[in-house]
RNA sequence: GAACCCAUAGCUCAGUUGGUUAGAGCGCUACAUUGACAUUGUAGAGGUCAGAAGUUCGAAUCUUCUUGGGUUCACCA
């Protein structure tokens, strides 16, 4: 007999709760080994959190990933697996430092920070501002209660990571994978950065479609949208076999395009992608400006025709000298109406219509991007290597395979599982049209593309790596470096140099003799650290040639989140001289814990992560990352947008949190939603499972006082009445179902389920029907740690405040087994679940309306009720089972004691007892016959006119044989289901 | 242009390989209320499962088409 407080509140309890289990350590797999709460070789469960970007707070979407994770680890954890979920955070390059740009711009009044604050200083805000941001996701994770090992967290961006994707950028290098190419990428003016092809936005936005000749003379016309581009075309592309075939071949000298002595060579060229239905059936390329037009012109080279490639537009979005002087310096909106200007004045322009097009915009800028040729750093998917050990199906060790193949095998071949599995179809036809991935970008915050250039070097190609940990400079190096007067460091064996603005650094790293990676680490960290590009900027009259310095590249943040699940698991450090292969294979947590079992995440980072991560990991390791992806669909407003801050229709999780408790918000998350399917989310749900964490409280508080002395570990007790055997058989039933849920990742389902059996069912129901039959204590017990269970994964907080309030505070529901389903321990018989059980609500409602009508007509006309009313109904055969109804008379007779009824009224009441008898299952069972009847009726000619049809050898011998075999099959299917019905007719 | 998803009660959504009388929550209506819980209880109303055709003994479920909404990718001469 205990009491708890009367409602549940839930901010009194969850702090409290959550930092009670990390107290316990049993996030942590291995803490749970050595206090024996897991078996030492028990079967082990991993997953990663998707590590949450450090820009900012969390929203509904990870609040979503965070409940049906959580959800996912506690049950796993209660299987009594060694259960590890990994915390981790991501740096997201671009995203953070454009966050913290746009910050310092607005609340600190600078106009171009980085330009303004240096390198250090710039870094130094982005790193308080991630850090803040950090412990903000860090403190909301927590609210929301996730049972995350907090003592393995990582981070995309820390020393352990750094060293691992150094390792993997060198082995893809040295298996000539990653490159570095001179192309057509997509250039964010205002970033002043690439922008791969994924993280392309389309906004379709009005355009207008200029059709014109490039002079008089001009055989063809061609239509553009971007006429200033026009300034940089080299070729003309017409249809091999078409209506301009004649010309192909042609290079065609056309004078003062734009302005007076602006002269192209535009070569006509064939190419079976020209489609002479479009525009005017041919097309003005332009190599510099377009990545369709720079593959055109890569094709042409190919086949020994160079036809030319001219920047017109710059990095800075200004017109390069090359566009002519008129242009030069011009916006690319100045040019284009200057040019327009142009083409009236001389009468070139044909044609203008307005269109719609869509504009590739940059996610993180938001500013269109512009295609230029620049040289970056390429992932090539399509170049075959060597993979020396594979695990995955389909795939030999040492087999001659491209990344794009491995990413089609590992799930081809089923080694991992997509959920949904529509998902598959949008992973393959990504793959199908993936191409070289830009990896390197021109911003200051991420993993530092681990190449040096060889400023001697021409080409600019020399790219190698340290090989070594530890350098010995010789006294040429030492001599080489001191004839730069801006602090470079020499490293002539390697090819390498480090340059440092720090001269006392140089000169120290000079004195000793010796320089380490570590050294250059720090010079990451804390000095200037440039790589350098020759540029083609001269001093004539002093004759000196100077260099341009440049800061490092930085890689795309895919690079290191894609390496995630298993740079997630290296033990601390790398050692001196230790290859990635021998540093995983000394890493205990990857070894226990790689490949994962689950990733679960949200459906819209399928390309940007998901792939990725198959990507790296199969390359790397030759195993698969994780065995399953579950995607969920993502969060939005109560009128199905997207949350955004301009729309005002956030709903911050710590929000509702606050109001309505963490279980509430995280099972509004999971509760009537479905795998990939965006969920809507209004606050009204939230609320009304906040009522629900309140009633299973509640249920706990009364089932508590009618129990007599608590059992944790109480086993299955006897049932003694029909309402014991009812619930019992249910809970047991429920239990089965569960697991079988659980395990296809149907949350939604399992927490109805879950919800029904304890509102509906048990408190609605047995605890009415306990109220009267009493003595339930052990039953009651039962049910209670059953349910506390089965709820903890979705429910952590109110389940274990429960499970303490009455076990006490050393006693941790967390670790607790989820109950198993037993097949023995059905004991319900059948079919007399089916009569009586789901009638009981019924019968109460009928008598309850009756108590109501009695009551009214009681008021209305001054009539009393009569005292043999009890009796009457006792002799009903149907109440006699049902002790509950039994005592809702008695309810009614006491209710009206004093007064009398008359014999109308006594008929009124009759009717109504005969309709809930109607309820009862003595007429349901003569309908559900009836029923079952008329189907087995329905069936029965069916059966024997297939039967006759396959047994007459004209239809099976001349049929085709799938034919014959569809027909069987069908014939099976109906023989089953008749048997399925007779058995419930004999039941019956 | 292509692929995918969605259309079921007033609203938000479930509905597992086709098979009972299509379900839940919220909302609505009526009633109850000293009780573990008003963050409550009981009951009720409300659905030609978007439309059409087909396959089938049987279709919300499978096929095709149509309509409306959405997402993603691509193209944009």
């Amino acid at each position: 007999m205990k009491e708890l407080p009367k409602a549940y509140e839930p901010q009194k309890y969850e702090d409290k709760i959550y930092k009670s289990w990390e107290e316990s350590g049993f996030f942590n797999p291995d803490v749970c080994v050595r206090e024996g709460v897991t078996d030492a070789d028990a079967e082990s469960f991993s997953m990663v959190l998707p590590p949450p970007n450090v820009t900012g707070t969390l929203h509904m979407g990870h609040a979503a990933m965070l409940a049906i994770e959580d959800t996912m680890t506690r049950y796993q954890r209660m299987l009594g697996k060694k259960t590890l979920w990994l915390p981790g955070t991501d740096h997201a390059a671009v995203a953070t430092e454009s966050k913290v740009e746009g910050l310092l711009i607005k609340n600190e009044g600078f106009t171009k920070p980085k330009e303004e604050l240096g390198r250090d200083a710039f870094m130094e805000k982005v790193h308080a501002f991630a850090r803040e941001s950090h412990d903000t996701i860090v403190g909301q994770a927590k609210k929301m209660g996730s049972s995350l090992d907090w003592s393995r967290e990582a981070f995309t961006l820390d020393e352990v990571r750094n060293k691992a994707v150094r390792q993997v950028f060198k082995k893809m290098y040295d298996d000539g994978l990653i490159y570095r190419g001179h192309r057509v990428i997509n250039w964010s003016v205002k970033g002043q950065s690439t922008c791969s092809d994924d993280e392309l936005v389309h906004v379709e936005r009005p355009a207008k479609m200029y059709y014109f000749k490039y002079n008089k003379d001009f055989p063809i016309t061609i239509a553009t949208t971007r006429p200033e581009t026009k300034l940089g075309d080299t070729a003309v592309a017409v249809h091999p076999e078409g209506k301009y075939k004649e010309y192909i071949g042609q290079v065609l000298e056309v004078e003062n395009v734009g302005q007076k002595g602006h002269n192209l060579k535009i070569h006509i060229i064939g190419d079976d992608h020209v489609d002479e239905t479009l525009g005017t059936g041919a097309l003005g390329v332009t190599p510099a400006h377009s990545m369709v037009d720079f593959e055109m012109y890569q094709n042409q080279k190919a086949l020994g025709n160079d036809i030319g490639l001219i920047q017109v537009i710059g990095e800075d979005g200004l017109m390069t000298a090359r566009s002519g002087s008129e242009y030069e310096g011009l916006s690319v909106e100045e040019a284009r109406s200057k040019f327009i200007e142009y083409l009236n004045s001389e009468n070139l322009l044909e044609k203008e219509e307005e269109i719609v097009q869509s504009a590739g915009t940059s996610d993180r800028f938001k500013d269109v991007v512009e295609p230029l040729p620049k040289t970056q750093w390429f992932v090539d998917v399509n170049k075959k290597f060597t993979l020396e050990k594979s695990q995955i199906k389909g795939i030999e060790s040492g087999a001659e395979v491209s990344l794009k193949e491995l990413m089609q095998a590992a799930v081809r071949n089923g080694d991992i599982d997509i959920l949904p599995e529509r998902f598959v179809k949008t992973y393959f036809s990504w793959i199908d049209n993936l191409r070289d991935w830009c990896i390197s970008r021109q911003i200051w915050y991420g993993h530092q593309i681990p190449a040096y250039i060889d400023i001697r070097n021409k080409e600019n190609e020399g790219v190698i790596f340290f090989e070594e940990n530890k350098i010995v400079l010789t006294e040429e190096q030492i001599d080489e470096t001191r004839k730069f007067d801006f602090g470079f460091l020499m490293l002539d064996n390697i090819k390498n140099f480090v340059h440092s603005a720090k001269f006392s650094q140089i000169n120290f790293w000079l004195e000793k003799k010796w320089i380490t990676i570590e050294d250059v680490q720090e010079a990451f960290q804390s000095v200037h650290f440039f790589t350098c590009k020759k540029v083609d900027v001269f001093d004539n009259d002093k004759d000196v040639t100077k260099y341009h310095f440049q800061d490092p590249d930085t890689l795309d943040t895919w690079f290191s989140s894609g390496m995630w699940t298993f740079s997630t698991l290296l033990d601390g450090d790398m050692k001196d001289g230790e290859s990635l292969e021998e540093w995983l294979a000394r890493s205990q947590d990857f070894q226990d814990f790689h490949p994962t079992q689950m990733l679960e995440t949200g459906y819209d980072i399928i390309f940007f992560w998901v792939a990725r991560m198959i990507l790296m990991t199969t390359y790397t390791l030759g195993t698969v990352p994780f065995d399953t992806v579950y995607f969920h669909g993502l969060v939005r407003d109560e009128k199905g947008r997207k949350m955004s801050k301009s729309l005002g229709n956030i709903l911050n999780p710590l929000d509702m949190i606050g109001k309505y408790g963490a279980d509430a918000t995280r099972l509004s998350l999971m509760i009537g939603t479905s795998p990939g399917q965006d969920m809507k989310l209004s606050e009204e749900k939230v609320e009304g499972l906040r009522n629900f964490a309140n009633k299973l409280w509640n249920i706990s508080r009364f089932m508590l006082m009618n129990i007599d002395k608590v059992n944790k570990d109480i086993e299955i007790p006897e049932a003694k009445t029909l309402a014991d055997k009812w619930i019992l058989d249910e809970l047991l039933s429920d239990i089965k179902e569960y697991h079988s849920y659980m395990n296809s990742y149907n949350f939604s389902q399992v927490s109805e389920m879950l919800r029904d059996y304890t509102w509906n069912k048990l408190a609605d129901w047995y605890l009415e029907i306990a109220k009267v039959e009493g003595n339930k204590s052990e039953i009651l017990n039962y049910i209670l740690n059953t349910i506390l269970k089965l709820w903890h994964p979705f429910m952590p907080f109110v389940t274990e405040s429960i499970w303490k309030e009455i076990y006490g505070e050393n006693e941790f529901l967390l670790v607790e087994r989820v109950p198993s389903y037993n097949e023995d321990n059905q004991l319900w018989v059948e079919n007399s679940k089916e009569e009586v059980a789901p009638n009981f609500k019924k019968l109460q409602g009928v008598i309850n309306s009756l108590i109501t009508k009695i009551r009214n007509l009681r008021a209305e006309k001054g009539i009393a009720p009569s005292k043999k009313l009890k009796a009457y109904y006792k002799e009903n055969k149907v109440l006699e089972e049902n002790t509950h109804i039994v005592n809702a008379l008695a309810r009614l007779e006491s209710f009206e004691k004093t007064e009398s009824f008359d014999e109308e009224h006594i008929s009124f009441i009759e009717a109504g007892v005969e309709c809930a008898i109607d309820f009862s299952g003595v007429v349901d069972k003569e309908a559900e016959k009836e029923r079952i009847e008329k189907e087995i009726a329905h069936i029965k000619p069916y059966l024997m006119a297939q039967e006759k049809k396959l047994s007459n050898a004209g239809f099976v011998d001349n049929a085709p044989e799938a034919v014959v075999n569809a027909e069987k099959e069908k014939l099976r299917e109906a023989k089953e289901k008749l048997e399925i019905l007779e058995g419930q007719l004999q039941k019956l």
